[in-house]
DNA sequence: CGTGAACTTGAGATTTCTCAAGCGGGGTGG
DNA sequence: CCACCCCGCTTGAGAAATCTCAAGTTCACG
């Protein structure tokens, strides 16, 4: 049985059987967290990254005023904190909802990736296609409305849940409320709201209590302007 | 003599004399780029990476309406395409100066990483701080006005520069437009003008001709809301 | 001296925000 | 089992930030 960390890796790149066991060992405990846990804060120099067995988090940072910006959304099978391999964390990363900590203490990690560069290169790869995203935030964010903007974040936690295996049916289970959207996005909550009505209208999609549901792929990609070539994932997966 | 890549490098973790050396190796020709040269564009998947030996640069993506996100600006001893050496490009790659641009081989760099793994290290390094840098400007497109998102880009400008040694008295080139700012900032080119005015009016610092002088480093931090750590710099230049 | 790019200004339009209040359903204590 | 409560969602309405369009200015350069 192979983990979801492994299938995510081998996304960027396929693994020999030995490299896969390498990364099966990796993970030394687990435990349990609950839902808006913080499993990292800013200013942490942790000993070890976290995987997410299971259940999702986000990452996110928050101004003297109180205002929060969320920077990414991680799903089963991410590794939420790699930047604390090599630098300190300048963030926090939150659940979602309740799952499955996995830890790997950086010893391991750095022994596995000298054993194996294609492992060093995998996580590498990782995170520059983590890079590649909040590029991609950033030209919603910067450049696109509101309307467009909500669409385009849909189509990508649609894709990647995809490729993890999370869809069935169009349908999965991301759950976020409209303030964690809004805080992603950039956006008023009280914003975020009417214009995800206006989705809504469109019969693109639906979205309540945490149940994504994609019900015009076409439409909803078309009105995101959304092209999955930054997401790096092999093609028959974008 | 040193180049500026080691010694960009190197803010990242000191480097034995060998590495040292292996990096000033990795170069193995440069050539003369003039200002608004497109050095990769997207789709390309190049053979190896370029070096700013001399010279300022920008990422960025335009949108099929013709708007334009820019994602970061690159100085001299940046190397400006290092997701090319395991993923393709998704974003344009153009020089704002005329400059000098070093290409280093992807299989040379592969070598120097394999012999010396503090080298892959500090590379990678390089490209997690760099995603730091995307995700705190992610909080400035969502979370602030644009005359804190400008002063605190100015605030970034002046303190990456200072690391590699390019302000002189608070004083540096940096040949850039107010419609760079603006597709930099997710602003409109007006709205950048007049808050530019406001920011100037403030006697906060002064930008004519690619030149940026801060005349007030306090008081710019403040409206900018400006916190180094997310550079991940040597204590001593933050 | 002409030209073009960058910068500046004015003014009205639009998007998005803020404040404030009401609604609804699931979970909990009585 | 029911009432209450809280959180998340929704709505209304006015305010603020920012955008767009359009024109004018400045200055470096040929």
């Amino acid at each position: 049985m192979v983990s979801r960390l492994t299938v995510n890796l081998q996304l960027y790149g396929a693994l020999s059987a030995d490299e896969q066991r390498a990364i099966e060992k990796l993970v030394v405990s687990t435990r349990t967290a609950s839902a808006g846990e913080d499993l990292v804060l800013e200013g942490d120099a942790p000993h070890h990254c976290r995987v997410l067995v299971d259940g999702q988090a986000f990452r996110h940072k928050t101004l003297p005023d109180g205002r929060r910006q969320i920077m990414s959304f991680h799903i089963p099978g991410d590794i939420c904190d790699l930047q604390g391999l090599f630098l300190g964390m300048d963030h926090n990363v939150t659940t979602l909802s309740a799952g499955e900590i996995g830890l790997v203490p950086h010893a391991k990690l750095a022994e596995a990736m000298e054993t194996y560069p294609r492992i060093a290169r995998a996580l590498w790869r990782t995170s520059l296609a983590e890079a590649a995203v909040f590029r991609e935030w950033m030209v919603g964010m910067g450049r696109r409305s509101a309307y467009t903007r909500i669409a385009h974040l849909f189509c990508e936690i649609i894709v990647r849940m995809r490729a993890a295996g999370l869809v069935h049916q169009n349908r999965c289970s991301f759950p976020i409320t409209q303030q964690h959207l809004s805080d992603a996005l950039g956006l008023s909550a009280v914003h975020t709201n009417r214009t995800l009505q206006a989705l809504r209208g469109e019969g693109l999609l639906s979205f309540h209590g945490g149940e994504l549901l994609i019900s015009d792929w076409a439409g909803l990609t078309a009105a995101g302007e959304f092209d999955p070539g930054y997401l790096h994932l092999p093609s028959q997966l974008a």
